[in-house]
DNA sequence: GCAAGGTC
């Protein structure tokens, strides 16, 4: 065997499994000293050319290897002063907890003619990709470096990439190192500075971290921006007018097309008119089919809002249980941002494996013998793991509490995606009474399809609508004005703060529920059960004046939860009286971009993808990004009785 | 005592 190569993954489960495929069996499994996960693979593969056949040893990294610290002369928070990291040096360095990591790979790399980077195909991967290169340079300066491209651990598709591997992308690479750099340096100027100057005022804030975080910030100002319009909130009233018909024993109600005013004199008006004409007139009468869309194939940030709305489970602990499952084999890998299949993928072995279930093993034999239909494909795909799904069969017996609810949620969701749409007949009835329209939907559900495997989403028939033909008119049995007030949106819960941070893209699908606990660990927000209990996310705003029928029928693809199981309510955040004050301090400084808002970081975002895309430089990025935030930095500095101020307000409680 | 990003 003339060549060697060394092969790395981001983790050891994917080491195992690429060994898995690329040995066809036949590997030998070392382990290494200094680690308990990571593992050596050994066994030999047929690269192609120019490698040819190798002996192969493949190992894995625990994501990053090294870490991006200051030296140790700027570890007091007082001296140098905490402006001075914005440009002190900075230094790479293996983590201690790492070093047996890196050390194997120096080693292997010792008698390998060629190192191949199996790491994830993305970004961050890319970054992990240099710096497993870096520790193998250590043992061997002359190794060829090369990366496999692969975005799932598919056989076929494994060998495919093993034989076909490129370069490293610096881009990608010189993207994530600025990342790391900012992120520091910002991370540190700040949260030094807002705990020195605010820690003098004493009493609560004499003992705290007040820290800043590119993303803890702005999702904190996504809280306190949600909890000020509910606190600000004036209800407003409006009018409306509500047409009833009585018809073979079935009562009609009709919604005004208009809705409601906020004007009451109008609708008197116009109400008037319609009581004038005396007699309605259907003008419109329509049947047709509509459907209720199946879901997507699930991504995580998707699992970690459906967790928290219909299992009620907080997304850090959805996330725990989902990678619990993950490492017993039960599910694939629940860190993913794609919400499509790929086409190689056998998606009937895994409707196979879950047959034998006694609850949806019947429901898996009608998607085999026929009922089968490819997933849906979303928009988003991250290009290195497949969407969340069911890997193994396990019996929910042999599961417990929580775990259970979490894997059962994985198997019908998946099993849901490979159905067929719900199919219903709506029927719209519209009709012309003074010169107002109004209308009344019904809804007949005809086939359940994906419904009668997923539980969590409810569609049911409304009630019968009686006859009516068109151009006929009639004297409705009743018409009234009706008089509501609009009321204030709740306070955000979990799953509408994972998608205002998923929008505006504060943190990775893998970070966000730890930005969520870091902020709640901080003492910058709380969380309190909703009041009431009732279920759905906010925007109960002003259903006052609707009628009976009106809002059913035709909710495509909308996310109408039912409550899906799980008890308990809905939890809630609201800030506390510091994560209140620092948003508004930060507000108050008077910048347009305030580090309360995710502008600054979605800004970021962007110039990441553009030095990916190679139209901007790493220099450049770090040193504009880094002029912005000194410019905050600057100007906080000369107000910081803006941000005194909003303690004294919000934390000691004192008048203005 | 500090960040965000990987993963165990």
């Amino acid at each position: 065997m003339a060549r060697k190569i060394l092969c790395v993954a981001e983790k050891p489960a994917i080491a195992k499994s690429v060994a898995q495929h690329l040995s066809g069996g036949q590997v030998t499994t070392r382990s290494i000293t200094g680690n308990p996960y990571v593992k050596n693979y050994d066994f030999d593969f047929n690269f192609g050319p120019p490698w040819g056949n190798c002996s192969v040893t493949m190992t894995s990294v625990l994501g990053h290897l090294t870490e991006l610290k200051f030296p140790a002369q700027y570890n007091q928070w007082h001296s140098p002063p905490p402006w001075s990291l914005f440009d002190a040096p900075v230094e790479d360095v293996v983590n201690q907890d790492k070093k047996a990591i890196a050390d194997n790979i120096a080693q292997q790399a010792r008698y390998s003619r060629a190192l191949f980077v199996w790491t994830d195909c993305d970004r961050e991967g890319e970054h992990i990709g240099s710096e497993v290169r870096r520790a193998a340079f250590q043992g061997n300066r002359s190794l060829e470096v090369k990366r496999a491209q692969f975005n799932n651990t598919e056989r076929a598709h494994v060998v495919r990439a093993a034989q076909n591997a490129i370069n490293l992308d610096e881009r990608q690479v010189n993207a994530v190192a600025a990342r790391i750099e900012l992120d520091l340096r910002i991370g540190y100027a700040f949260t030094r500075f807002n705990t020195l100057t605010l820690q003098v005022m004493g009493g609560d804030l004499s003992e705290r971290v007040i820290s800043y975080g590119s993303c803890q910030f702005p999702t904190l100002g996504f809280v306190v921006d949600r909890y000020f319009r509910v606190k600000n909130f004036v209800p407003e009233k409006f009018w409306s007018i509500k047409v009833m018909h009585l018809r073979d024993d079935m009562e009609v109600t009709f919604s005004w097309r208009r809705h409601r005013l906020f004007d009451r004199v109008s609708v008197v008006i116009l109400f008037e008119r319609c009581l004038t004409a005396r007699m309605a007139k259907v003008t419109k009468l329509q049947k047709k089919p509509t459907s209720k869309w199946r879901p997507l194939p699930l991504t995580t940030v998707e699992l970690q809002k459906l967790g928290s709305m219909y299992l009620r489970m907080d997304s850090q602990r959805v996330m725990k249980i989902a990678e619990d499952l993950y490492n017993k084999g039960w599910i694939s890998y629940p860190r993913t941002e794609t919400d499509s299949f790929d086409k190689g993928i056998d998606l009937r072995i895994l409707i196979e494996k879950q047959v034998q279930d006694n609850a949806w093993g019947p429901y898996a034999q009608g998607l085999l013998a026929g009922g089968f239909k490819w997933p849906r494909s979303g928009r988003n795909n991250d290009q290195a793991h497949p969407p969340i799904h069911p890997v193994n069969y396990v019996s929910l017996a042999a599961l417990s509490g929580d775990d259970r609810r979490v894997y059962e949620f994985v198997v019908r969701r998946f099993l849901a995606c490979c159905s067929e749409d719900a199919k219903g007949e709506s029927t719209i009835v519209e009709i012309e009474y003074g010169d107002e329209t109004f209308f009344t939907n019904g809804l007949i559900v005809l086939e359940r399809n994906y419904l009668d495997v997923y539980p969590y989403e409810k569609w049911t028939s409304s009630q019968p609508l009686p006859r009516f033909n068109m151009h006929e008119t009639f004297e409705p049995t009743e018409a009234n004005i009706t008089e509501g007030e609009t009321t204030a949106p709740g306070y955000l819960t979990e799953p509408e703060l994972i998608s205002l941070m998923d929008a505006n893209g504060i943190g990775t699908d893998a970070t966000m529920a730890e930005h969520i606990a870091k902020i709640k660990d901080r003492e910058y927000v709380m969380t309190q059960a909703r009041a009431g209990g009732t279920a759905q996310a906010n925007s109960t705003n002003g259903r006052g004046g609707r009628g009976g029928r009106g809002g059913r029928g035709g909710a495509q693809g909308g996310s109408n939860a039912g409550n899906g199981g799980g008890g308990g309510s809905v939890q809630q955040f609201i800030p506390t009286t510091l994560g209140v004050a620092l948003i508004e301090g930060y507000d108050g400084i008077g910048l347009e971009t305030s580090l309360g808002k995710p502008f600054l970081r979605k800004e970021m975002e962007i110039k990441m993808k553009e030095i990916c895309a190679g139209t901007k430089s790493r220099h450049d990025f770090v040193q504009e990004t880094l002029e912005q935030y000194r410019e905050v930095f600057v100007r906080t500095q000369q107000q910081v009785g803006v941000l005194r101020a909003a303690c004294r307000k919000y934390v000691f409680g004192d008048q203005p």
